[in-house]
RNA sequence: GCGGGCGUGGCGGAAUUGGUAGACGCACCGGACUUAAAAUCCGUAGGGGCGAAAGCCCUGUGCCGGUUCGAGUCCGGCCGCCCGCACCA
């Protein structure tokens, strides 16, 4: 019999689904649906395995679900603008070669070669739907979308202290900066006050945060990064009265400790800091020492903590005559509150610490209920307590003291609670030329203007000049310069372009129908969305995550869907790793030069030995990097995807190893053979009669194998699943001598629920089982009741919780007649050597454990 | 410091959610087929001990303790590792 030949099979099915179009493009229709999305790809030029893992196992989904009668909507695009496209541009140029490339070439052309290697997966993907977020067709509704958002100012355009990028030359959002660098240059981010455009996200702090608690089908821990980012709190504002006679805006979580008040202190960028500074050389000397300490999470843990007298004071609230020293100091964030605080060092850490460097007085105002050792001249309290030293409050537990004072304050005109959150609004405006130009004019007279819509596209020119100084697209002869919409005069084009985080916001929402002529078709939207399963790294836990989330709001309330959250579950899959490796001089070595000899690495023919690292995440800078085209060319593409879904759990990480790929092409070829190999079975659809012995068993292996099968993908539990496949395969061996209707619907099955999986293969093996039709045009199997439901149970016996013995006895055996058979059994007699029994435990269909 | 997760054979990992720990795979070893090898098929295997053998006994899910007839699973206390956030008032 032939062997398997995966690169013939996996050409004719691919061009075979392709050809059957119902297959892969779905209609809006009233069939339940199901949108399988995976997070599409930067188009680098060359996929890597995270992406076939990420792909496969979102086509083992969508292939599941159409079989289970779903309609199933499975797209793929591009993320396609971005710097390294620019990047490319501008090192072409330099070394001369292909002076002609531009983004939009190098971009186009990456996509050409990505497409085939997915392809080459076998994803069942409806193409048709496929776009790049840098096609002027998709911008453009990015675009409109952008104006609509501005009309119910979503967007707007403010001057700001924000992250500047030295090395990417641009501005960066909060959540692009990690450990106060950049997160693609990792470049130190330096701080500049400039006009620059924002999405205003904090208008749905509180919406974003409360709706996590309903994305019940989101890992917990993204949900929890989400909400610690949008950091709410609780929280009492008020104002203090200056020595100068100003007012001075605190926020605090605490206005409980009020009266143990010892000092106030405001942020080295506070503005009153800096109308001081303008006459206090010492201040500024300060402030610039302030600056000097990095954001990176070790430095600030070692920063001593500073401060510098400003000679002013503020006056207690509820005792104008006590006045508190005000302080700039180093550890109050202008980004958080107000950039000011007062201190109470007895129940606060930070505050402690800087009251022992500067003498300030250390106040009790909480006392616990069991006051020994109780001494915050020793450390702070933070704990619960009653208040003492505190006029009115005293006696109250925290929280009533911080409803009363609350209270008081805002009585007086002077306070008033509020909640405080850490999310900022998200600066989206990038000085880099191969974006989403930002539809906006300037003109001198009129100020910002939107752009006509009837003149979207704001199209990006060919012709940018990447060997420039900044933004090419500010330095371009024509694109800048146009008429103002509103007087007609001479105005100039907004040069800055969308961050590329914007484009992926929402073309799941474009994917529903992507040649709409509005942003997005209706009823197509509201059909598909929110998107059933979403699968991609943990990376995007914050950034694209949260953006997007964002993003759907703003279509919602701008009128575009009735969508609010844009995935119902999401799915985070592990990274695949890979030993590392360094030669004798300390440089990192590629897997593909390695020859393992036993538990020893050598260079490949030759006896020079190879440190063997620890398994990474493969990466170009470790070369640890396997590409899959040539593993999918020597094993399949169906044995690599077998082995993404094998033994470790999806959200884990993987190591790949060649030899786990060989076994996976190994059982490939089992399949097939067993199969291909069957001679003399009834054609298909022979009804099967009644069965017993080893043809009943195998009846039941198969059912209990769909079973299993189902529930496993369904809770896209990869790995359980190809184990359910392998004991069927097992079983299927085992009972060589079973023929007839029973062999061929063990053999039917293993390739149906093989399908979603080794698509190829099982099509391949569903022909020759006979069958006309296609295997993706089969519907799922069910399992027969009958058969799953065990007719027999082993029930262990134990004596004082150790077991003893087993025995075999029909499904539903009574108490009494289990615990009889459990007694008659000769190692029960000899175990309990005339003792008599204490207790007897018997769990029906389970144990039987005899205390003695 | 705060939050989340994890700890099971040589390895990746299962375990019906309190009921026979180690399914399934990889690697290893033994056997069959072969002139031989590859491929394939069959088989053993947590560790330790006793036995010629069938078998029997002890021990075992990071550590210590608890609850329970019974704990990988629940509770308390440790230890170790991974991830995220962090001077957030």
């Amino acid at each position: 019999m032939a062997r398997y030949n995966a690169k013939e099979s996996e050409q004719k099915w691919q061009a075979a689904w392709n050809a059957a179009d119902s297959f892969l493009t779905p209609a809006v229709s009233d069939k339940p649906k199901c949108y399988v999305l995976e997070m599409f790809p930067y188009p680098s030029g060359r996929i890597h395995m995270g992406h076939v893992r990420n792909y496969t196992m979102g086509d083992v989904i969508a292939r599941f679900r159409r079989a289970q009668g779903f309609n199933v909507l499975h797209p793929m695009g591009w993320d396609a603008f971005g710097l390294p496209a620019e990047n490319a541009a501008r090192d072409n140029k330099a070394s001369g070669k292909n002076s002609g490339t531009n983004p939009r070439e190098w971009t186009y052309a990456n996509i050409n070669a990505m497409r085939s290697e997915l392809q080459a997966l076998g994803l069942a993907i409806d193409w048709t739907r496929e776009f790049a977020t840098c096609d002027p067709s998709y911008y453009k509704h990015q675009q409109k979308l952008f104006l609509d958002f501005y009309k119910d100012e979503l967007v707007y355009r403010s001057e700001a202290d924000v992250n500047w990028d030295p090395v990417d030359l641009t501005v960066l959002a909060n959540e692009q900066v990690i450990d106060g660098r950049g997160w693609r240059s990792g470049a130190v981010v330096e701080r500049r006050k400039l006009s620059q455009w924002f999405f205003r996200i904090t208008k749905y702090s509180d919406e974003l945060l409360r709706a996590l608690d309903g994305l019940d089908k989101w890992p917990e821990k993204v949900r929890v990064m989400q909400k610690n980012w949008i950091g709410r709190s609780e929280g009492l504002r008020f104002a203090f009265d200056l020595s100068n006679m100003t007012k001075l805006d605190v926020f605090t979580t605490r206005p409980d400790t009020l009266f143990g008040a010892s000092f106030v202190a405001i942020s080295p960028d506070h503005p009153l800091t800096e109308e001081l500074a303008k006459s206090d050389e010492k201040l500024r000397d300060f402030v610039a020492q302030c600056r000097k300490t990095g954001t990176a999470e070790a430095e600030i843990e070692t920063a001593e903590k500073m401060g510098y007298d400003t000679g002013l004071t503020a006056a207690h609230p509820f005792d104008p005559d006590w006045k508190l020293p005000v302080l700039v100091a180093n550890f109050v964030l202008m980004g958080y509150g107000t950039g000011a605080i007062f201190g109470c060092p007895a129940h606060d850490q930070r505050d402690w610490d800087f009251a022992k460097k500067y003498h300030l007085p250390i106040l009790p105002v909480v006392v616990p209920e069991d006051a020994k050792d109780f001494d915050v001249q020793q450390a702070p309290y933070v704990g619960p307590g009653k208040l003492a030293n505190s006029q009115f409050l005293n006696g109250l537990d925290v929280d009533a003291a911080k409803a009363e004072i609350a209270a008081r304050l805002e009585a007086r005109g002077v306070g008033k609670r509020t909640v405080n959150y850490r999310l900022r609004d998200w600066l989206a405006s990038r000085q880099r030329a191969w974006g989403c130009p930002i539809p906006m004019i300037h003109c001198a007279k009129c100020g910002v203007v939107p752009a006509r819509e009837s003149d979207l596209p704001i199209k990006l020119p060919d012709d940018l000049d990447f060997n420039v100084k900044g933004n090419p697209l500010d330095a371009h002869p024509t694109f800048k310069f146009t008429t103002c919409p509103s007087c007609g005069g001479e105005a100039r084009r907004e040069t800055d372009t969308l961050d590329t985080f914007v484009d992926s916001s929402w073309y799941f929402a474009r994917f529903t129908d992507p040649t709409a002529s509005d942003p997005v078709n209706r009823d197509a939207v509201n059909y598909w969305l929110p998107v059933d399963q979403y699968i991609g790294g943990i990376e995007h836990a914050i950034l694209h995550l949260l953006y997007a989330r964002f993003f759907t709001r703003g279509m919602h309330d701008t009128g575009w869907t009735k969508i609010d959250e844009p995935f119902a579950a999401l799915f985070t899959q592990g990274m695949v790793c890979h030993e590392t490796y360094k030669d004798t001089s300390g440089a990192w070595v590629e897997p593909a030069q390695i020859e393992k000899r036993g538990e020893q690495a050598f260079l490949k023919g030759t006896d020079t030995e190879v440190a063997v690292g620890p398994s990474e995440k493969m990466s170009k800078s470790k070369k640890n990097v396997v590409a899959p085209m040539g593993m999918i060319d020597v094993f399949g593409a169906d044995a690599i995807r077998w082995f993404m879904l094998s033994d470790s759990p999806p959200e884990r990480d993987v190591d790949w190893s060649e030899s786990g790929a060989e076994g996976c092409w190994k059982f490939a070829s089992r399949i097939h053979r067993l199969a291909t190999e069957a001679e003399g079975l009834p054609p298909p659809g022979t009804k099967i009669g009644e069965t017993q012995g080893e043809a009943l068993a195998l009846r039941q292996a198969t059912h209990r194998a769909i079973a299993a099968v189902t529930d496993d993908l369904a809770a896209l539990r990869f790995n359980r699943a190809v184990a359910q496949v392998y004991t069927l395969a097992n079983a299927i061996a085992a009972a060589s001598a079973v023929d007839g209707a029973v062999r061929r619907e063990a053999l039917e099955t293993i390739v149906l629920l093989c399908g979603p999986m080794m698509p190829h293969l099982a099509e391949t093996c569903w022909e020759a089982l006979g069958h006309t039709t296609m295997l993706v045009d089969t519907p799922w199997p069910k399992p027969d009741a009958a058969l799953t439901a065990l007719d027999s149970v082993t029930i262990a016996v134990q004596i004082n919780g150790k077991l003893r013995a087993t025995f075999q006895t029909a499904t539903g055996t009574s108490k009494e007649e289990t615990q009889a058979k459990a007694f008659a059994l000769d190692e029960v007699t000899r175990a309990l050597d005339g003792k008599t029994p204490k207790k007897i435990i018997v769990v029906p269909n389970r144990i039987v454990n005899i205390v003695v």
